[in-house]
DNA sequence: CACAGGCCATAAGCCAGGCTTTGACCCTGA
DNA sequence: TCAGGGTCAAAGCCTGGCTTATGGCCTGTG
C-alpha cells in the first residue's frame, strides 16, 4: 500500500471532499481523484461514497483513516525529531580524548558548546590515540581527539583527520639543573643525562629525536601520566619531553620547563568516521573543538574564567 | 518528510549496505542511493556513514529507523485489515427492511451469507421504506428493502435501486364471504364491500386501483400490520388486499386468499447509496437480497428447512 | 602486488507515472 | 434558469526518478 496514497486519502477524509482536499493539497482535483482510485483498486474496496456536496467514508474507508492518522501523527513525531536533531536543539555526541587534552582542550569547548547549544550533550571518555581510532572505527565514539608525532597517524588511515593545533614539546628539568638557565638548550646537549620516557609513541618519538641528534638515550623510567614524570623529575631522577598540553593541566612547582632544540612538534588531530560530520552535532564539536585547538586559544579560555 | 523514503531508509539499514537494499526492493543500488541523498538533504543530516562494506546509522538515522519501523508495522496492519474486509472475511452492513420483507425476504439471505462468510456481520433494522430510504439517505444504513407500488418510489431518487421481485398483492377475504369460491374476482365486484387499508402508500394504492375500477372504496379500518389486517378480516369486519410476502409470513387460519383481477403488484427494491455496492460486504449482502428476490426463490429456501 | 569483488557516488539519458488541462455531467440553491 | 459546488473521463505533456555506465575506495586472495 503507498503510504502517499494512504496520506492523500487521509487529507481528501478529513477536508470532505475531493475537491477539498486537492486544493489543501496544492494540486488539482483529478490528480487526486485519480489517486484515490488507484487507492480503492488496490485495497480492493470502495473508501468513500461520493455524492453531490462531498464524500462520505465507507466502513474500510474509516478503518482506514484511523491508521492513516496513525502513521501521518507518526510522520510528524519523527519529523519534529529530527528537526531537533538537525537544529541542535538535541542530539548527543560520544567523544574520546588523551588525558591531557580531555584536561585542557575539551573543558572549554563543551562549555561553549553547553551555552550555544544547551541541548546538546556530549560524553566525554579518556582514551589513548590508538584505542580512540579504534572506538571511532567500531562506531563506539563520534569524535577522537588525538595526536601523533611526524605524521604517523595521518597516513593510512580510513578516518578523516582535522588538524587541531600542534603542540610543541617541552625539556622538563629538575629546578637546579645545569641547563637550567640556557635559554634554548639543544637536545644534544642531553646526551648524557638520564632519561623519563613517556608512552610507547611518546618513547619512540624521543628515540627518533634523540638518534637525528646523534645519540641513544639512557631511558631510565617510563610512565605516560604526565604528573608522575614530572614528579620523578623534581626529585632529579632525569630529564624528559612533555608536550605543552601536558603541561598546561599540570605542572610541578619544582621542574623548570624550556623550549628545546631539535624535537618536533606532535600535532593534534580530531577524528572521525567520513560522512559523521554531516551530522548537525557532530559537526558543532569538532567547529568547537578546532576553535579551540591552538594552545593560546586554550589558554585565553582558561584563564577568562567563567563567562556569563 | 516524503514516507516513501522512510520506507526505503528503512530497507538499507535493516539490510545492512544501499546495495543490499536496492536488492531487495528490486531496484538498483543508485536509485536508492538517490533516495537516501534526498531524505537526508531534507531531514538535514546525515542518517548512516557509508563506508567499506556497508552503512552505519548516525545518532540521527536510529532514531529515524524507530519512527520507520513504528510507521511500516502500522501500514501492515491497515493492508490486513483492509485485505480482510476486501476478501469478506471481517465487515459489518447495516441493513434496513419494511416488517413482512424483513420476516421472509432477509432471514435466508443472512442465513445463506453467515455460511460464506462467517466473518461479515449484518445489522438489521426494521423500517418502513420512506423512513429507510432517508436512513440510508443519511448514511446510517448500508442497504434498505424497500417496495413502491407503480415506480413511486423509483422515479426521481439520488439513490441507486435494484429490482428484487415483485410482490404480488392478494385479496383477503373471511372464509365464507360470497366471492370466496370465485377463482379470480374482479376488483370491481367489491366496489360495496367494507374495506381494512394498510399504510399510508398501500392505501393510496387502493384507492388508486379502486379509481381505476370504477368506484371509492368504504374504508373502515386501517392498519399497517399484517397480522391486525387479517384478523379484522377473519372476524368479518372487511376485506384487505395484502402483499403476497406478508401472507408468506403470516396467513390467519379463518381468511380466504386469492389473486384479484386489476390491482398491480408492489414492486421490491434494494437501495443505497450509488458507489457503496463497491464496498464487498455491501455487494454480498445485495447479491443474497437479490438471489432470494423471487417470492418462489424465497419460499423454496424457506421450505428447504436448515442446511448443514 | 595485482586483481577480483564488494561497497559507494556521480553523470547522463530516457521512460512513464502522474499532474494539468479540458470537457462533461449531476445536484443544489438562488 | 443559471451560477457554483461536486464528481469522473480523456488526452497531453513534463519532470521525477529509474537505469545504465563509469570511477573511486577498501578488502581479501592468488
Amino acid at each position: 500500500m503507498d503510504p502517499r496514497r494512504l496520506l492523500i486519502f487521509r487529507t481528501v477524509a478529513r477536508a470532505g471532499s475531493i475537491s477539498a482536499g486537492a486544493r489543501e493539497l496544492g494540486w488539482t482535483q483529478p490528480a487526486v481523484s485519480q489517486h484515490l482510485q488507484a487507492l480503492e483498486r488496490e485495497v480492493g474496496s470502495a473508501l468513500l461514497v461520493r455524492g453531490s456536496g462531498g464524500v462520505t467514508l465507507t466502513e474500510p474507508g474509516r478503518a482506514l483513516l484511523a491508521h492513516a492518522d496513525a502513521v501521518a501523527s507518526r510522520l510528524q513525531v519523527a519529523a519534529a525529531e529530527l528537526a531537533d536533531l538537525a537544529q541542535l536543539r538535541a542530539g548527543t555526541v560520544r567523544l574520546a580524548a588523551f588525558p591531557s587534552g580531555a584536561a585542557v582542550r575539551v573543558p572549554p569547548a563543551l562549555e561553549r558548546l553547553r551555552r550555544i547549544y544547551p541541548g546538546v550533550v556530549v560524553h566525554l571518555t579518556e582514551a589513548e590515540p590508538p584505542e580512540a581510532l579504534d572506538a571511532v572505527r567500531a562506531g563506539d565514539v563520534d569524535v577522537a581527539l588525538v595526536f601523533g608525532y611526524d605524521d604517523d597517524v595521518a597516513a593510512d588511515t580510513d578516518l578523516v583527520l582535522v588538524p587541531a593545533g600542534g603542540d610543541r614539546s617541552m625539556l622538563v628539568l629538575p629546578r637546579e639543573h645545569q641547563l637550567a638557565t640556557r635559554r634554548r638548550p639543544s637536545l644534544r646537549a642531553l646526551r648524557s643525562a638520564e632519561w623519563i620516557a613517556g608512552c610507547e609513541r611518546c618513547r619512540a618519538h624521543l628515540l627518533r629525536s634523540c638518534a637525528a641528534a646523534g645519540f641513544e638515550p639512557d631511558v631510565r623510567h617510563e610512565s605516560d601520566d604526565y604528573v608522575v614524570v614530572q614528579n620523578l623529575v623534581a626529585h632529579g631522577l632525569g630529564v624528559s619531553l612533555l608536550p605543552r598540553t601536558a603541561l598546561d593541566a599540570f605542572q610541578h612547582p619544582e621542574v623548570h620547563v624550556t623550549a628545546v632544540e631539535g624535537v618536533s612538534p606532535r600535532q593534534l588531530y580530531l577524528a572521525h568516521r567520513p560522512g559523521a560530520d554531516a551530522v548537525p552535532a557532530v559537526a558543532a564539536v569538532l567547529s568547537q573543538l578546532v576553535a579551540f585547538g591552538t594552545p593560546s586559544a586554550a589558554r585565553r579560555a582558561h584563564s577568562s574564567g567563567t563567562p556569563a
